[in-house]
RNA sequence: UCCUCGGUAGCUCAACGGUAGAGCGGCCGGCUGUUAACCGGCGGGUUGCAGGUUCGAAUCCUGCCCGAGGAGCCA
């Protein structure tokens, strides 16, 4: 009977005692007569013993020579083995050097992230970038299930589009044909108003485009977004969502993901607070919150990193900010009926000083205000009329919000920097890998 | 765009005006339970680029290039 070919996650499930693993050799070590072999396959990591008892001398020499991340296929028993690294072991019988490898450029020593991110195309191929990336896909299969479950529909967004969203100055632009230009999508949330008025409660996920020369390590020029929009729903059932899907994406995580949280030797608890309801600071309280705190800052201007930071660490789950003054937010934010000079808003500041994660609002419904308002910003009306038209047709009350794949997963494995949380980052100072 | 820091061996760094060095990786050898294994040996350089000061520049000066940390803006 064939030897079946095992993923190493499947190991401790099998009742196989003589399997087959494909994949790289991660490590090795030897000790004359004895050697092990580090093995990955992408599922997980797993050390391979060969003696003298299965191989001879010579073929031993031979396999304490294969090159780090050579591609090999081995044959053998696994048993739990306390002295191995994972507990568990493969006793070789069998060792297939599918394809040597020339000297591999990452070494188990501290690199410069220049040089990492050089070779962000093989780094993704260590421990932790294997367990932030495993965490990433879950996070979104979480997020999708949550939405799915709750009855939204996926509706994907364009990514060339004729106008921006919020602005005109961070937009990457380009040719299209004879039409003039087009540009890269920053948010699909105009799009989504639509969809939501067709079909009730929607949403989209999906690459957000972004040409600001922002250098920080919160930021990307090109990220992942999802963006959920509901019709007649107001500013604080979107808060509630809000706070629902968080929870559920953070106890997911807790639930299935333990053993990456490990590796990336994230600390738990503050992860395993994080349950509806989340607290709501209006903007003014956050002003004053800041102003209590010693820190110099003027009712009306945008809360930096560093005052996030300061807001957020006074609170051990994420934070609600609403009611930020609508001058300082984008044209299509819902003045608040009792002081239109406020807007219908909420950002979400995660918490350990992660910043914002999801940014807002209910949106204006009424077609003289929103008219209005595209005026105000000086806004090509042009561009807008179909989004105009939205509210010349049954029109009503409605709410959405935004939320940063890149930023949510730096935040949930306790990463320094966005740039590891999304497998090839686009920076303003990088584009490649 | 602005401020700050940096660029020396494949990698991480030292040398700070006087002959460019170490650790790791690689290669050769040793070791039957290693955990970033360990021990012995051997190779490895246009000091980011261009100019200047000096008897002499990796080192001081000017300009440029490329990164990193941060600010503004934002998710």
């Amino acid at each position: 009977m064939a030897i079946p070919w095992i993923y190493i996650e499947d190991i401790p499930k099998t009742k196989k005692e003589e399997i087959e693993l494909r994949g790289w050799l991660a490590n090795k070590r030897s000790s004359g007569k004895i050697v092990f072999l580090i093995i990955r396959d992408g599922t997980g990591f797993i050390q391979g013993v060969a003696d003298l008892n299965n191989f001879t001398q010579e073929e031993l020499e031979k396999i304490e020579k294969i090159p780090l991340e050579s591609s090999i296929i081995v044959q053998g028993k696994v048993r739990e083995e306390p002295r191995a690294p994972t507990g568990w072991e493969i006793y070789l019988s069998k060792v297939e050097v599918i394809y040597i490898s020339q000297e591999y450029p990452i070494q188990k020593k501290d690199h410069s992230i220049e040089f990492l991110m050089e070779h962000r195309h093989l780094w993704i191929r260590s421990r932790k970038q294997q367990a932030i990336l495993r965490i990433r896909s879950e996070i979104i299969k979480a997020i999708r299930d949550f939405l799915d479950e709750r009855g939204f529909v996926l509706v994907d967004a364009p990514i060339l589009t004729p106008s921006s969203c919020e602005g005109t100055t961070t937009l990457f632009e380009l040719d299209y044909f004879d039409l003039g230009k087009a540009y890269l999508s920053q948010s699909g949330q105009l799009y989504m108003e639509a969809a939501c008025m067709a079909l009730g409660k929607v949403y989209c996920f999906g690459p957000a485009f972004r040409a600001e020369k922002s250098k920080t390590r919160r930021h990307l020029t090109e990220f992942w977004m999802v963006e959920p929009e509901m019709a007649y729903w107001d500013w604080q059932d979107n808060m509630r969502l809000q706070e629902e899907l968080i929870s559920y994406v953070v106890q997911r995580i807790l639930e299935r993901k333990r053993r990456e949280l490990e590796i990336l030797e994230r600390d738990i608890k503050p992860l395993e607070g994080i349950l509806p309801p989340f607290p709501r600071i209006t903007y003014r309280e956050a002003v004053e919150l800041l102003n209590r705190k010693g820190i110099p800052f003027q009712y009306g201007d945008d809360f930096g990193g560093d005052e996030e930071t300061i807001i957020s660490q006074e609170f051990d789950k994420p934070v609600f900010i609403h009611h930020y003054p609508a001058k300082i937010k984008p044209f299509y934010m819902q003045p608040d009926p009792e002081n239109p000079d406020l807007v219908l808003n909420n950002d979400l500041l995660a918490p350990e000083g992660y910043g914002e994660i999801i940014g807002g609002s209910q949106r204006i419904h009424d077609l003289n205000l929103l008219e209005e308002k595209i005026k105000e910003n000086n806004l090509p009306r042009e561009a807008f009329e179909w989004y105009i038209d939205l509210r010349r047709y049954g029109s009503v009350p409605h709410s959405g919000f935004g939320l940063g794949i890149e930023r949510t997963t730096a935040w949930i494995c306790g990463l320094k920097h966005v740039r590891e949380a999304i497998p090839f980052p686009r920076q303003i100072y990088r584009i490649y890998p």
